[in-house]
DNA sequence: ACCTGAACACCGTTCAAGT
DNA sequence: ACCTGAACACCGTTCAAGT
């Protein structure tokens, strides 16, 4: 017969993967209805699965939230590492603060990522690993430019990123948000 | 017997008034021990009242937090006039932001009514109203000066108090923060 | 008038029982 | 190995019954 425990062992996890991708887009679907409560028992059902399933898959509603996330952000680190390529250093600032804005306004779960302060997921940590990898290297440009105040890190950025998002959010003027940020940031 | 309907309408009145402080400072105390859940049976066992009563003073739970809120909202707001009678007027900004940022940590329920998008009390929405005034008159003051953009609007300012809050909560270099954001909204 | 608290619905979380 | 879903505890909210 064909199958022993390899194959046997494959169809589970391909199952599984079937299963946590449910579970994923049934948790999506909610977030996007603009409800990120994410009741595991919700999510369960809508999914079709058993609470314990979901449970085994992500241990907190944070590590769900950052395996929706992953996507999103994984964008923002690219776009982060096409700012450091930028000609012009400061278009490059200014490109990357509209990208954090644009994805977390897109995926409000990248937004509560972004300022937590730990991650439940590896994949996460080296998220945020290579996005402060590519805003390092952005500031080091910046500041030889004379581009940006030269105390500002990464973590700052970071930082700034979540506020101004929240700014967006709380108030109207998207655009002078980022013009007085981006001018607070001169030297 | 001394009591009539006034008396007797009075002592309800005491008595509600009484049971308001209880339910408002067990909330403080669950709020203070760093829990915004305020959960109203939590608020209701913790105040030793029914579940009902609760209800009856606080509709929602918004409407709790805003009570909570109110106390240093009003601290929030002396805040912004003695800014507006600052000789200097960079000086008076400056003092503002340190008192939003340091009422906000003194008590996240402040934190929330500021970036909500509307309040559930009367008096939360009169002091909306007198902080948008003082801020108004301070910023009239600062355009005459040149010290800032002229098109910052008391709303974007009350939007920036977020923003900032949370960029704080986030980051860590609160001295950082406040200077980029002063710079920022220079003209 | 105001307060109480039982009642119902829902969600978090675990874990014994299934496949 | 993995999944299911009953079970228990807790919270939101309402409303009939008390004072």
């Amino acid at each position: 017969m064909a199958g022993g425990p390899t194959t046997n062992s494959e169809s589970l996890r391909a199952d599984s993967a079937r299963v946590r991708a449910r579970m994923l887009r049934a948790a999506r679907e909610r977030v996007a209805a603009g409800d990120l409560d994410l009741p595991m028992n919700a999510v369960a059902k809508a999914a079709g699965v058993g609470v314990g399933t979901v449970y085994r898959h992500f241990p907190t509603r944070h590590a769900l939230l950052e395996s929706l996330a992953a996507e999103r952000f994984a964008l923002l680190v690219q776009a982060a590492e096409q700012a450091v390529t930028c000609p012009d250093v400061a278009v490059g600032l200014a490109r990357l603060l509209r990208a954090a804005l644009e994805h977390q306004r897109g995926d409000p779960a990248l937004a509560v990522v972004l300022s937590a302060s730990d991650n439940a997921c590896q994949e996460t940590t080296e998220l945020v690993r290579a996005l402060a990898e590519a805003v390092d290297r952005l500031l080091e440009r910046a500041r030889e430019a004379g581009a940006i105040r030269p105390e500002i890190t990464a973590e700052d950025v970071r930082a700034l990123f979540c506020g101004l998002q929240r700014t967006v959010q709380v108030g109207g003027d998207t655009e002078l948000y980022i013009d007085i940020l981006l001018r607070g940031i001169r030297p």
